[in-house]
RNA sequence: GCGGGUGUGGUGAAAUUGGUAGACACGCUAGACUUAGGAUCUAGUGCUUCACGGCUUGGGGGUUCGAGUCCCUCCACCCGCACCA
């Protein structure tokens, strides 16, 4: 042996216990678990990563690391602690890469999965490997199509010709929430909208219960918002209108639905609105040549171009009249696009005064602007504040809440309306015209679609030669010729199977189900363990994922609850959303700004426990924050001293017999402090802790045995190879894993002697020594014997005193 | 426009929830030591002043013996939604 090596052995030396470590924890399966009704559970879940081409970047380690110390840590506690990782692995890019260069998406994935496996294991996070799973995996999907049909058969599942957000770019549809500004999500390309057979999920008939189980989740709450606003609830009622007969217009049955929040405006209401695709146009305007210009104007604008646009309020008179029910007036019907087709019922009674769209429409077209309510000023903009009625016979005098109680009762009475609770959420958008993804167990027959018999699944993805939309536009599965004929067992009758897949969602929906019992065959989870393992109790993420994967997952387990087939309503007990790691010019990191920092360069200079430790020790955990390469170093430096505290230049024990009393209780707070900021997430203080104990230790001599031990398993959950290693030399042959959490004593987290502060009028003039427990009187006493004070208050009149034990003291004079 | 959030040294941040503002680090300054390594050690470091002292948590006001923390008000920035009637 060189002595260079030598010397490599004795300092301390990541690059040779990290995958020493990781080796021997991966040798004795030391983090795989099984129920255990004996010891409470605890589920610790990542967002699973899409594992991508370009691999790992700093920001999976930030939400993994964290989850790591907390799985750790419980287990040091004697909880159960069930902490998997997997793949969210259909999508895109695989299938991108696909069709440029003819590599089967299951290659590339295979491929990716493999370099993100390397990478997050080289960081040493405590995951059961043995539940891994794939979202892209036949094992997997098997029963993700029977999640599926389940749906199909409660009812939650329908085929339907709607407009969809179609991107040419990509091939295929996106769902409202894959779009932003009028662009894909991913890759930024042009949306249109166009009308296609699709599948669609009910989601709406769940959105009551999706806004019900928000109010008792320990979630952020900002996370809360978001999901309430997408959903959206708002209450009004429907109010029914008349089409006024007139020259043109012959057909006196002619009605259309409105959708208000404030019926009690409805005296004020002087037009009405239809959205350019509102099926009465054609009926009321089939020959105006002005409306059906503007109408198809509308149409073929991209959202985009719309929401551009938004400000304009274009529309156009179509010729005919609506009665207004309450007065029987007849007021004008426009065309405009600022009123949505997909909400309500297309189509709005316009209040202007009390409505600030309503209002800049009527100005800028010379409609009639009727105060209803007082308290504002209408020539001005529109009031939408409370007050009283006016202008509307029997709702006069009454408030906005009084009247519209009446007015609804008023047109129920009369039958012309109702109450009405609308909501923004849409039924989801479930088909993709891919190739890379779950294909649906149905079929398709003449007068529908047939599900596919449980006993038929998986339905496994055909293998075809090009990943191409077939030349009539058909999804690529449309290719494989020989897969997509099916005939019918009982009937002997030949369908075409479904050729659209499941989205990307699909997948992620519940795979924190199926770690729960990933290798079974039978079911898709066994009802016992699930019953034992859920709900998450901790789920860490990014908060990309706010209305997206969280509302559709919990969209499933509320089915799956319902269907009896889980054991709780809400899945995800405590979420916490990781912030940004911004690179070091704060800006986001990205290849084109070059500002990109790979974990990997990390790991191979100074260390997963580095890498893990300066992460954890950056700052809060859910908030934004840029990285500093130079701050990295700090935290290798504290590891150094942690070794060196230990371990001296020859590689053996520097622990010493009689250990300053003074260690041992710093000893003590320290355990204190780290067990209270880990219940709490708080790893950067808890780093902190661990860093002024280091300290305090060096400064006094050194550390006993016992005192070693202890500071080591109080390192471990965030720098687990360097606590293993310590660990051994101090003479343990098994891992520190589950060995008990240290407890600190109270007696020895008591300080004898505290500093406290001395003020006059409130200013700090002196800090003075004294005994933890003295009594309230002799403070005061030594506080005004001290000789600063004494000669700064000397002479003056004394007001008041204030004492507060362990603190301060405070003497008011003048 | 609506909703959520954040403003503290040169930098990342901390503050027992109303009680010594700036813990712990980075950076910087000076020094020590070295077979030069992302070394290590020692001291200093909010601003201001020669000093005694004074000032300081985005600005202004208030409550209190005492405010980063509570109340009012204004300002700046970040995130989400956005013609949802």
């Amino acid at each position: 042996m060189t002595i260079k090596q030598k010397l490599e052995n004795i300092k301390y030396n990541p690059l040779e216990i990290e995958p020493k470590w990781q080796k021997y924890w991966s040798e004795n399966n030391t983090f795989s678990v099984e129920v255990d009704k004996s010891k409470p559970k605890y589920y610790i879940l990542d967002m699973f990563p899409y594992p991508s081409g370009a691999g790992l970047h700093v920001g999976h380690p930030e939400g993994y690391t964290a989850t790591d110390i907390v799985s750790r840590y419980k287990r040091m506690q004697g909880f159960n602690v069930l902490h998997p990782m997997g793949w969210d692995a259909f999508g895109l890019p695989a299938e991108q890469y696909a069709l440029k260069t003819g590599t089967h998406p299951a290659v590339t994935t295979r491929k990716n999965i493999s370099n993100f496996k390397r990478q997050i294991q080289s960081l040493g996070f405590s995951y059961d490997w043995n539940r891994e799973v794939a979202t892209c995996d036949p094992d997997y999907y098997h029963w993700t199509q029977w999640i599926f049909s389940k749906l199909y058969e409660k009812g939650l599942a329908y085929v339907d010709e709607i407009p969809v957000n179609w991107c040419p770019e990509l091939g295929t549809v996106l769902a409202n929430e894959e779009v932003i500004d009028g662009k894909s999500e991913r890759g930024g390309f042009d949306v249109i909208r166009k009308p296609m057979r699709q599948w669609v999920l009910k989601i709406t008939d769940y959105a009551e219960s999706l806004l019900d189980g928000l109010d008792d989740l320990d979630w952020p709450d900002s996370v809360k918002e978001m999901q309430r606003n997408w959903i959206g609830k708002s209450q009004g009622a429907v109010v029914k209108f008349r089409v006024a007969k007139n020259e043109n217009l012959a057909d006196s049955s002619l009605d259309f639905e409105v959708f208000t929040t404030r019926p009690d405006t409805l005296f004020g209401a002087t037009y009405c609105v239809l959205a350019p695709e509102h099926q009465l146009i054609n009926k009321i305007a089939k020959d105006n040549q002005d409306v059906q210009n503007y109408v198809n104007a509308a149409i073929n604008k991209s959202d985009r171009q719309r929401q551009e646009e938004a400000k304009l309020k274009t529309g156009i008179f179509t010729g005919a009249y609506a009665i207004n029910p309450v007065n029987n007036k007849e007021i004008p019907i426009y065309v405009a696009d600022y009123v949505l087709i997909t909400y309500g019922s297309g189509a709005i009674m316009a209040v202007p005064a009390h409505d600030q769209r309503d209002w800049e429409f009527a100005k800028k077209y010379d409609i009639e602007i009727t105060e209803v309510v007082s308290g504002g000023k209408i020539e001005e903009e529109a009031y939408t504040g409370n007050g009283k009625l006016v202008n509307s016979d029997f709702l006069n005098d009454l408030e906005v809440n009084t009247a519209k109680e009446k007015i609804i009762s008023w047109l129920v009475e009369n039958q012309l309306g109702t109450e009405k609770i609308n909501y923004k959420l849409r039924d989801w958008l479930f088909s993709r015209q891919r190739y890379w993804g779950e294909p649906f167990p149905i079929v398709n027959t003449k007068d529908g679609q047939k599900l596919l018999d449980e006993s038929e699944l998986p339905v496994v993805l055909p293998e075809i030669e090009k990943y191409q939309p077939t030349t009539d536009g058909q999804p690529p599965l449309a290719r494989a010729t020989d897969w997509l004929e099916y005939t019918d067992k009982e009937t002997g009758e030949t369908y075409l199977r479904e050729t659209n897949t499941m989205p990307q969602w699909a997948g992620s929906c519940w795979y924190y189900l199926r770690y729960i019992d990933p290798k079974n065959n039978k079911e898709a989870w066994d009802k016992e363990k699930e019953n034992y393992w859920m709900p998450v109790d901790l789920y860490i993420g990014g908060v990309e994922h706010a209305v997206l994967h969280l509302l559709y997952s919990r969209f499933w387990h509320h089915v799956l609850h319902d269907l009896g087939l889980v054991s709780c309503r809400e899945p995800f007990k405590k979420l916490v959303n990781q912030g940004m790691i911004l690179g070091e010019d704060n800006q986001k990191m990205s290849k084109s700004r070059g500002n990109v920092i790979n974990p990997d360069d990390i790991v191979y200079k100074q260390g997963a426990d580095t890498l893990r430790l300066y992460e954890m020790f950056m700052g809060p955990l859910e908030q934004v924050k840029p990285w500093n390469t130079k701050s990295v170093g700090g935290v290798h430096r504290f590891l150094n001293r942690s070794w060196n505290l230990v371990i001296d230049d020859k590689g053996e024990l520097k622990t010493i017999k009689d250990e300053d009393i003074k260690v041992k209780k710093a000893l003590h707070r320290t355990i204190k402090k780290v067990t209270e900021e880990l219940e709490q997430l708080k790893f950067n203080t808890a780093i902190a802790a661990l860093m002024t104990f280091c300290n305090e230790a060096n400064e006094h001599g050194g550390l006993s045995i016992d005192s070693a031990k202890t500071f080591t398993l109080l390192l471990s959950p965030f720098a687990p190879h360097l606590g293993e290693e310590l660990w051994e030399k101090l003479g343990n042959k098994e891992t520190l894993a589950y060995v008990a959490w240290p407890k600190w004593e109270d007696d020895l987290v008591k300080l004898d002697k505290i500093t406290i502060a001395v003020q006059i009028n409130g200013k700090l003039k002196n800090t003075i020594e004294a005994d933890a427990e003295i009594e309230k009187d002799a403070l005061l006493a030594l506080a005004k014997a001290d000789e600063k004070i004494s000669s700064l208050i000397e002479g003056k009149q004394i007001i008041k005193e204030i004492v507060v034990p362990k603190r301060l003291v405070n003497i008011v004079c003048k």
